[in-house]
RNA sequence: GUGGGUAUAGCUCAACUGGUUAGAGUGCCAGAUUGUGGAUCUGGAGGUCGUGGGUUCGACUCCCACUAUCCACCCCA
């Protein structure tokens, strides 16, 4: 084997396609009912939009980006993530003086520099949508309804949603002081990366999975217990809209987003059919994001989600099954007249909407009646130069086996009327 | 970046403690009375045994390196 995928990437089959339609479409559908348009950015950006949109301290930023010279010099990446972009386009675009709030939602591939395991790649895919200029608790709780209705459209039940609030810089400041007193005698018996965040982001301490620094954070003062009283009003505001629309969530004071941008509220689907990485959506507000990146001072919210980790959900839901496409009609055709004449019918069906196939490799009936089975055709038409002469042809309903003579007249005319059902 | 498992036909897997032309199932192509699928039978194509070294009379089998892949840590979608 010479040429291989590079590592982390996949191809995606036309089977798997049809699943990837299904999502999509329904992703879309979800969207554009709710008011979102659908924006596309470039897959690469100048390198500086993420390192001050992500955040320098940020994994992402100091090992995980795809990041190369072009031939003029510039230092670009490829995008490890979505809203950034989008939030660049705002700025760019001058959609701060369209009428506000701004609702947009893409379909993207993002790119990171990690090694690969169950439901993480080094190309992923994402769905995501954005609120700009809608500072209140009612757009958190308009962007998780819109999860909510996806997931339910998809027919997924179990996905578990997860809120946290993680403040704003001012309150968060003040708790960064109260967290760094808590640790400041216990910071010894941890371990390196925690030694690192206490004075890089000290709000990550309670979060590390290492034995040693869980028991250490145990008692630790809590993000939401030291809310402001104004990101605290609007964290029972995003409560009190959940519990309006029925839509069940669990507070989870230890959720922290990696990305620096976040504010206020964040929250995350999480599945345990995705192994380690059960994450399959993750979101937040990012108030001080189209600011920190030259904008005028607009709050935004919004969320991505990883279609890889959303199909594993759907497979063992048996929600994506793979069923393939079936043809409505196979045209099984004996000799050049009746090949042509078979042609010109099935492309007007397919003008028409209706699935049909041929045979391309001249092959004996036989084989082009083994082949119309294994495509599971619902008819047969058999079409030979003496069914020509004789303006009519054999219909075979395959599940029956059952086999019908029909003028060809009446199948044009059925055709033309655009109805599918032939028989 | 770190740690562990795996690497044989398109796919799923065999090959005893190293021994001759590496097998099966499935899939693919063709045939079993000449213009009709699914069952059965027969035949055919398809493998530099991940790559490169080494040990040996002899390596798919043992050793080393590399690469890929899977899983886990960190972190995230």
């Amino acid at each position: 084997m010479k040429v291989t995928l590079p590592k982390g990437t996949k191809d995606i089959l036309p089977d798997e396609m049809i699943g990837w339609r299904f999502v999509e479409n329904t992703f879309y559908q979800i969207c554009i009912n709710s008011g979102y348009g659908e924006i596309r950015t470039p897959v690469f950006e100048y390198t500086n939009l993420f390192n001050r949109g992500v955040g320098d301290t940020t994994d992402i930023v100091q090992k995980e980006m795809y990041t190369f010279n072009d031939k003029g010099g510039r230092s670009l990446t490829l995008r490890p993530e979505g809203t950034a972009g989008v939030a660049r386009s705002f700025i760019e675009k001058g959609m701060a003086s369209l009428p506000q709030p701004v609702k947009l939602f893409y379909m993207i591939t993002a790119y990171r520099y990690e090694n690969v395991q169950k439901g993480r790649y080094r190309e992923f895919n994402q769905l995501g949508a954005e609120i700009f200029g809608a500072a209140g608790p009612v757009a958190d709780v308009e962007v998780i309804s819109l999860l909510n209705n996806f997931f339910s459209k998809l027919g997924l039940d179990k996905l578990s949603l997860e809120i946290n609030s993680i403040g704003c810089p001012g309150c968060r400041n003040a708790y960064n002081v109260k967290l760094k007193e808590y640790y400041s005698d216990r910071i010894d018996g941890m371990c390196a990366d925690c030694k690192r965040r206490f004075d890089t982001n000290p709000l990550r301490l309670i979060d590390c999975k290492n034995e040693s620094c869980i028991a250490a954070s145990l008692d630790a003062p809590l993000m939401l217990d030291n809310l402001c009283g104004e990101c605290a009003s609007h964290f029972s505001g995003v409560k009190a809209g959940l519990d309006s629309l029925d839509i069940k969530y669990t507070v989870n004071p230890r959720i922290v987003r990696g990305l620096d941008y976040y504010t206020k509220t964040v929250f995350e689907f999480v599945s345990e059919n995705v192994g380690t990485q059960g994450t399959v959506c993750g979101g937040g507000r990012y108030d001080g994001l189209v600011e920190s990146l030259g904008g005028s001072g607009t709050p935004g919210i919004g969320f991505s989600l990883g279609v890889e980790r959303l199909f594993m959900e759907l497979e063992s839901n048996n929600i994506i099954t793979g069923d393939k496409l079936v043809p409505e009609i196979y045209f099984v055709t004996i000799g050049e007249k009746a090949y042509a004449y078979a042609r010109k019918l099935s492309c007007a069906l397919r003008r028409a909407g209706v699935y049909t196939e041929m045979d391309l490799l001249g092959r004996s009936v036989k084989a082009q009646m083994k082949d119309a089975d294994r495509k599971n055709a619902r008819y047969v038409l058999v079409v030979g130069d003496d069914e020509i002469r004789q303006n009519k042809a054999q219909i075979k309903i395959m599940e029956t086996g059952e086999l019908k003579d029909v003028s060809l007249d009446s199948i044009y005319k059925r055709i033309l009327e655009k109805k599918v059902q032939v028989v």
